[in-house]
DNA sequence: CCAGGTACGTAACAAACGTTTGGTAGGTAC
DNA sequence: GTACCTACCAAACGTTTGTTACGTACCTGG
């Protein structure tokens, strides 16, 4: 889609009508022929986001196979940090487009619902993990999958702005040590 | 400042030379006179955005006093968090600022830089709970500050989107949860 | 007193923006 | 055949943007 392609090249401030319309050869009219306005637009742009990060490649899940429990839960969790280059770009826009969806109550409300179903995933992993009595089940598998949602999210922002600082290698003991925190606790 | 006024109403998006001007009654050509560029004036928005950071109640700071260690690492963790109102305006601004950072490199190498000096002082708190014994000293300080704060980032960030999901309490005891499992492993 | 710099305001600039208008081409229904 | 709808383009609209040019107070040092 064009507005991929836009937003991986001049970001949410470059989402411009004559920019999606120049980088699929198209006018203007096209676009608000289908979008009546921008904001439909931008809406449009979130769901594309949300679209490209379900269908990225996900590297460390395919080697884990079709393990179970806190193996997956780690698995999915490395799939997120920016470890690579396409992987960051992808979290430099989806942290960039925390400003516009904060801006905006809709969409705000959109983005919200997004990463809640992200934690019901992760909920699911983290119930297995407990079951399989790799974490401790005496807290709540809704409050360790928020717990491990933040810890990530965290990191992509701070490896996108250090990333020197933040090298693949960092970060996937960074996360290890929290996992293993969490097997401990 | 009526640049952080500005900010707090219309967030980065609305930041123009004009707003400004409007805020504090005066016109664009004295905005220009003190900043050459609207970049100039994005880079002095940062610094305000870092100063009333700086500036902003710790509550739970003050009421720590001059408790030391662990104690003292936590409530400087719990005043990040937007527990109120205000700390959660100065949150979403500082959330926005990630966009415009993220798009210019300069900007960027600042905003890492005061996140360095931020985790700098965090290792601080960290090494001296290590110290104290509340913190196992098996693992560097830094390590432990760079993991608080990614925690305390990612679960501003979800809060922000999902206050009712995250309301003070939660957050609260999210943390806790977290400073008890580093503190056992 | 007066030269010169600092501190502003006024006004305009070109560019870019989202949006609107008017029109063409092609297909479909009757 | 003709009425109508969808898909699209070209062009322009009015507004807002960052920036610049120019004028005028005010102050200060000599």
């Amino acid at each position: 889609m064009a507005v991929w392609r836009v937003l991986a090249e001049r970001g949410f401030q470059g989402l411009t009508l004559r920019a999606v319309a120049a980088e699929m050869g198209a006018s203007t009219g096209l676009l608000t022929h289908y979008f009546p306005s921008k904001r439909a637009l931008l809406k449009h742009a979130l769901d594309v986001l949300e679209q490209q990060a379900a269908e990225r490649p996900r590297p460390a899940a395919e080697r884990a196979g079709d393990a179970k429990g806190l193996a997956m839960l780690r698995a999915v969790l490395l799939d997120i940090l920016p470890l690579d280059r396409e992987n960051a770009d992808g979290n430099r826009i989806w942290v960039s487009s925390w400003d516009v969806a904060l801006a905006d109550p809709e969409l705000a409300a959109e983005h919200a619902e997004r990463y809640r179903r992200a934690r019901e995933n992760m909920t699911r992993l983290v119930a297995d993990a407990q079951r399989l009595g790799e974490l401790p089940a005496d807290r709540p598998a809704g409050d360790l999958a928020a717990a491990a949602q933040s810890f990530v999210l965290g990191l992509v922002v701070q490896a996108l702005f250090a990333p020197q600082e933040f090298p693949p290698a960092r970060q996937t003991e960074l996360l290890d040590a929290y996992l293993a925190g969490l097997a401990a606790g």
